[in-house]
DNA sequence: AGACCTTCAATTACATGTAGACTCCTCTCA
DNA sequence: TGAGAGGAGTCTACATGTAATTGAAGGTCT
């Protein structure tokens, strides 16, 4: 009667490897090797092998074939293109936002907000980064397209990744003005709108990125 | 001297898996038995659970933790979800080849295009989907975006699974007059027509498919 | 010193064994 | 007849063995 749907090793130790490359202990360019983490992580190389593979998936690492996986390393270069798709995506999902919105949502928004506004007054750069990240992840989920909220869910992964190597930041109160604008378009219940304000968020983290970076274009 | 970088036999048996779901010797439904599908194709089972994985990571198979995967099947539902997301890629993709185009590009198309057209006069079906496949990949190549070229490429997969199931045509004639109207824009250098008329597009590809199967929303 | 070869340890990719979970079928009993 | 127990067979998930390859270290010859 204790039965969780899903105990398998492999979760596990999926979760320990992602754990341990947002948190630096597995830096970018580290290689897996599956007879060492397996050791480490005291189970069999199967399991190992298994969840370095879904690491490789969701590029969290890279594999050369017979070479094995190495923790990847995401470039200001791939984070630019990485930015572009994520414009038109964050536009999509405030667009389809707004057609399911409800009361909801708006108070849930409105909740990060002032998280974020508190976090930024305070300097808290956790803090901030978390209601951030909140903001974005209301809004995609209010969506309502499984895709839209994968695919953005997959790019957010990318960026954590990126932050371990770039710095991604693009000016605090800038965004919290940005997130504010986006919080408005919604509420006055235009898609238009709230598509072209997140995009035109995005866009700029994009130009701060682009130009901290120095390159592309 | 005979060395070709990849041998790994679970990369043939990938291609060979998925060639079978295309074709439609797997139908969507079908169990991934991996202790059946080694026998087979005469391979121990390593490569072949390696294999499934990979399948199920690009979604041509969903997997349900002790009970192995099966060949996905993409219904009308998902797959006007699938072309939400493909409307602002395609956009995209066609404002970005905008702004790196050339006249190589220009010329690719225009070939396609007359394919495609020669295709429809004959009432050519396979050609048709050829030559409209080709354009679409001509442009996402062209946006130089790895990124979006990527998930374009996903997208595509997914749709031509979803075909296994559903029909996915919106009108040949259709088709080709919106390739017609997206190189039109492509040719006159302005990006911001070019996503317009690609998302136009699309747009109206969903919306066949909406009507079609009847629902959401 | 520097280029090349050899050797050695580590690792990948594949093969195979097996406990326990799941499915399906049959048989029992109300 | 239909619900439910029981059992057989299949499969997944994990464990482990191993050939061949790779990368690194060290040695040799020029």
């Amino acid at each position: 009667m204790s039965g969780t749907a899903t105990d398998r090793v492999v979760d596990g130790v999926y979760a320990r490897l992602r754990e341990k490359i947002f948190t630096g202990e597995l830096a970018p360019g580290t290689k897996l090797s599956v007879p060492a983490l397996a050791e480490l992580l005291e189970v069999s190389r199967s399991p190992v092998r298994d969840a370095v593979l879904r690491l490789v998936q969701d590029r969290l690492a890279t594999e050369e074939p017979r070479r094995g996986a190495v923790v990847a390393s995401v470039g200001a270069a791939e984070l630019v293109t990485i930015y572009e798709v994520r414009e038109v995506l964050e536009g999509l999902a405030a667009r389809l936002a707004v057609e399911n919105a409800g009361r909801r949502l708006v108070r849930a928004l409105r909740e990060a907000l002032d998280d974020h506004q508190h976090a930024v007054d305070v300097s808290d750069l956790a803090a901030t980064t978390e209601a951030d990240m909140r903001f974005h992840a209301l809004v995609r989920e209010a969506s309502g397209n499984h895709e839209v909220i994968r695919l953005l869910d997959e790019i957010q992964t990318q960026v954590r990744l990126a932050m371990r190597t770039t710095t991604v930041t693009a000016g605090p109160r800038h965004a919290l003005d940005d997130h504010r604008a986006i919080l408005t378009a919604i509420e006055s219940g235009d898609p238009n709108a709230a598509e072209q304000v997140a995009r035109a968020h995005i866009f700029r983290l994009r130009a701060a990125l682009r130009e901290q970076a120095g390159q592309r274009r």
